[in-house]
DNA sequence: GAAGATTGAAGGGTCAATCTTA
DNA sequence: TAAGATTGACCCTTCAATCTTC
């Protein structure tokens, strides 16, 4: 084929049978895991994985608390996609609004004793999960690698690498 | 945490640091990187990764020409997305849909001349986007690393591995 | 009855507009 | 004016029901 597109200066740096493959696989993994894994989390007990991350982050937060604008860093997630979720959560009482004392702009979700209860008992089905369908197909040396890959890329994205801690301020 | 939980015997086995590294990371990217991927495709060329994908398959095709049930085997997409995607495409001349004359239930989809024209203006486009955000972020050995991965994993779901061509019988 | 495909309703995410407080 | 957050409309996907052909 012959391209021809203005952005591009000449002909495109096309991929290479690896990269292809590499890339097929990742868009086609992108595409068929997050419904299969977050099916039994639906089926078992009501939450699709974006709740269940929002829980889970607000869960290991002081006070089991966080600000909506850093929980949506954490979740990769919009504010305005967040304040959608946390209005079905707020209403199956899993956690509750309240603005900040300091910032009057800003609004803290806190998680309930029900909602901690419900990510507990959660817990267990959705790590056999990814342990079922990830983790332990890969070699300790593969684990390792995605870990690397992904930091990589996530790194290109501009984000924050999750998991790294290399100190978060407070907040 | 002490967790119970029916279903599961004892206590589960948890995530160690490096699985959960791995698989946040992996979290963070289905989660990002599509949309990402997918912004130059709207904004230049008004496709979604899903349409752009469908309509690669279709151009790579004997007669430009596929099942229904066979590009939503390649896209992994339902058949009813696939329904509800095609219509748009076919309104916008991309592409047609015949009846197969061998069997009466399947329709086909033929890409039509606009629409590879379309998919060949945007290819570049869309390829760029992939190196600058994926292939060239990484390594040649993390390339490969990536492709055996995602092999791993899609192998576990049960999907055929796209683009490992082990001699696929035509249709 | 099964396979391929279509349809329409329901639910979630995105986007732009809006609101409130600093 | 900017930051944090909310709202509602629009679009896409899913799911179940339906249709046609084998």
């Amino acid at each position: 084929m012959a391209h021809a597109h203005p952005p591009q200066g000449a002909e495109p740096r096309w991929l290479s049978d690896e990269e292809r493959q590499a890339w097929i696989g990742l868009v086609a993994l992108m595409t068929v895991l997050p419904p299969t894994i977050e099916a039994p989390l639906r089926q078992g007990h009501q939450f699709m994985l974006f709740e269940y991350h929002a829980l889970a982050m607000l869960s290991e937060s002081p006070e089991r608390t966080l600000p909506l604008k850093a929980l949506a860093r954490l979740t990769n997630g919009s504010l305005s996609r967040l304040s959608h979720v946390l209005d079905r959560l707020e209403t199956r009482g899993l956690l509750m609004r309240r603005p900040s004392t300091q910032d009057g702009r800003v609004t803290e979700a806190v998680l309930t004793d029900a909602g901690f209860a419900a990510l507990a008992e959660a817990a267990p089905c959705h790590v056999a999960t990814v342990r079922q369908l990830v983790i332990d197909v890969l070699t300790p040396d593969q684990v390792d690698q995605l870990a690397d890959i992904t930091g990589a890329v996530l790194g290109r994205l501009g984000l924050d690498i999750p998991g790294a801690d290399t100190g978060r301020t407070q907040g």
